[in-house]
DNA sequence: TGTACATCAGTGAACGCGCGTTCACTGATGTAC
DNA sequence: TGTACATCAGTGAACGCGCGTTCACTGATGTAC
């Protein structure tokens, strides 16, 4: 017999939080692997894996892959936001935007794709899916694009200053990923020197 | 009986340049599939019969996949050099930056990823590759980032001419890169006008 | 307290498919004599 | 000119493997009475 459950009541074994921590699980395992490996070189069965579960339970949490790939994305992308969000922070009053383009642009940020920015380790791969997880992971990014826009020098519309902060982030994004391709050690340390004062200087501009 | 050949001199039923023109069949279509599909999602079956062949004379080519990875990354970021050298030579003396900039960062390089700027297509994926791989595709994106070098405003040492041109390079292919996220049209409008005057801005700073 | 039953997160075999790679083979061409 | 043979770019079957997805099932828990 059917029962009527008041809302939220269930009559499972696991309480309420189980399975919603379960697909916690696998998004933060399908964000930090899809940073490091590539959106394309992660399967479905070693996600599942990776969380201690096996490949068929996958689906009771996501509708398919490409939904996966969508939430994951935009995990990935909260978390960059959270982290530099924390660094924003604890940064002096006086030097926060500095903070924020230092810490990014750093040596350690080029050898920690998996924990390291949504958009540097993911964004070519983005524009080649559906516009509603290219939404999902733009909204995230957005906020991270605010989060500059935040700490520009007094001035300017808040347009002005969003598309401001818009570069400011690309160009911290494209020296990051320059960072990565580049094996020599010694140029890297130049990118980084050069890349931070780009940054600055962008954000700098006169209004 | 083995005959002694004069170097070059072949016993084939095709020309010299036969095989060597499959080859670059091959790699010119790669280097296309790889930026438009991403370089993971293209196999070497669908690759070989673009290009009118059947996948078994892939390794007649190639040692390997991770092979041809390398050969065509390094192609594409040719092709964009190569493209990019034109736009230079066509664009009037007074203007030749600019003009490069505008070219980069127009609406339409958004929506041609397979024939677009290299790194902007595929830099995250390059930079998971193995060392090798990353120099071939460095070195061109070099030679790039040198096109632009040779065009800023005089002062300063080569080096740091080198590394000021690696931040206007970068600035670009991150605003490329936040464009083909953005599914808003308005918002691509803003980002192209935005991305241009950052990139000029960080050529023409002072030394 | 005991029995019957509902729930449902998770299991793992099975589906058809494409992957990278190997290899015996094809067949059009050239040379040797 | 004719015959035998070497060359080698290209062919396509076959290898083991992992993919995304489906689905009948398991089993620990809860409720009903």
């Amino acid at each position: 017999m059917r029962r009527s459950l008041k809302q939220g009541q269930t009559l499972a074994r696991y309480p309420d939080s189980h399975k919603q921590a379960a697909r916690e699980a696998i998004l933060k395992n399908a964000a930090e692997r899809f940073r490091r490996d590539g959106i394309a070189a992660v399967g479905v069965r070693s996600l599942m894996a990776d969380a201690g579960l096996t490949h068929g339970g996958f689906y009771a949490h996501f509708s398919s892959r490409a939904d996966l790939v969508a939430a994951a994305a935009e995990a990935a992308a909260q978390r960059t936001l959270g982290y530099f969000t924390e660094v924003l922070a604890a940064a002096p009053p006086d030097r926060k935007l500095e903070t924020l383009i230092a810490t990014y642009l750093r040596p350690r940020h080029r050898t920690h794709m998996d924990l390291g920015c949504a958009a540097a380790a993911l964004a070519p791969e983005i524009a080649r899916e559906p516009p509603e997880t290219r939404q999902r992971f733009g909204a995230q990014t957005g906020r991270m694009i605010q989060l500059i826009a935040d700490h520009l020098p007094a001035g300017g519309t808040p347009e002005q200053r969003d598309l401001r902060a818009s570069t400011v982030f690309a160009a911290m994004m494209g020296v990051l990923q320059l960072m990565r391709i580049e094996t020599d050690e010694a140029a890297v340390a130049r990118l980084v020197r050069e890349g931070r004062d780009a940054a600055l200087s962008l954000a700098n501009r006169p209004w």
